[in-house]
DNA sequence: TTGCGTTCCATGAAATCCCATGACATCTTA
DNA sequence: TAAGATGTCATGGGATTTCATGGAACGCAA
């Protein structure tokens, strides 16, 4: 995987729900799909599912068929398999960037990341947060909010001193200095 | 697989039994009908056999068109064979949308989902939810209320602070973030 | 005629297209 | 190196099209 997501990027939502979609992420975008060289407009899949989450997961055309192979090696009518087909396919939806670099946040989607009428109308943020095969899309003030919940927690695993490597697990074969 | 069911919308059943296919779908039947580019009318098969769903599933023209090559790779008059072929080709229709992107719910359909002419007449709402290969039609308060009862089954699948994706089967070959 | 199914037209809301602008960053050229 | 040109990006606005949905008109058979 030679090209990622990464970083953390505000972009704001318009009244119309459009947002651009960060242009590092974009050039990822059309890497992983299979169909941009023909249709110029970068397609990907926004996961919308998994109630526990106030985020949208965002997948790779690519991205996504691995994992929908992954799915199908689970028995037919599985209770594992029923959910994550739910949760991944049934609510999820693909997008299609256009020629401006946006997409529009589909309404499911808009609920999913508590983005209200009111919040278009008045303006808002969203922040997109790169994590290496996929990227995630939330709402600015939710964001700030998780990130400060995760660093209490963090701060348990985690004692005063140490190097947050220190967290990797003890290497085999070539590391990063050579050694 | 470029082309999938995805998503959930809610449609409203007028009272002649007409009911819009949402247009995500309409374009993924349209690209899985060999005969839509002449007719302008994409048709898709519609199966409403197994009687322990109370649930529509809907195949692309070329999707049924594989699931038959697959029954009749079966040995003539054998079990499986028949219980197949009466589940899914006796008890099926094709239907074909209309210019406005409308079907007729069919009477034996309408059985299937427990729309009844008082539903007709008084106004429904019918959930179609995308399952990447086929689609699946649902009266929208049944819909709810297998939704509500498989939560509750799911709960004991998966401990509160589990990913979703933790039940995909222990990956070989080739994984997402390409390890 | 009456009931049923089909085709055609109407409409408001939502999604999409097309064009415009200002902020930056990069490249070019004298 | 300073100034101008060029390109990419994020963002906004208006015009246009699509979509979901309702109702009227039409054809046909009992």
């Amino acid at each position: 995987m030679s090209e990622a997501f990464r970083g953390e990027f505000n972009q704001r939502v318009d009244s119309k729900a459009r947002v651009s979609i960060p242009a590092p992420f974009r050039r990822v975008l059309e890497a992983g799909d299979p169909n941009f060289a023909t249709s110029n407009r970068p397609r990907f899949v926004l996961v919308y599912g998994d109630e526990r989450r106030d985020f949208l997961e965002c997948y790779t055309i690519i991205g996504m068929q691995l994992l929908e192979g992954q799915i199908a090696r689970l028995p037919r009518g599985s209770q594992a398999r029923r959910l994550l087909e739910r949760n991944l396919i049934t609510l999820s939806l693909t997008v299609e960037i256009d020629e401006d670099g946006r997409i529009v946040l589909p309404s499911k989607g808009r609920d999913k990341i508590a983005l209200s009428p009111d919040d278009l109308k008045s303006g808002v943020e969203a922040v997109f947060a790169g994590a290496l095969d996929t990227f995630q899309i939330w709402k600015s003030s939710r964001y700030d909010q998780a990130l400060a919940e995760m660093a209490r927690a963090d701060q348990a695993l985690l004692s005063a001193d140490a190097d947050i490597l220190s967290l990797l697990p003890p290497h085999e074969g070539a590391t990063l200095d050579g050694a």
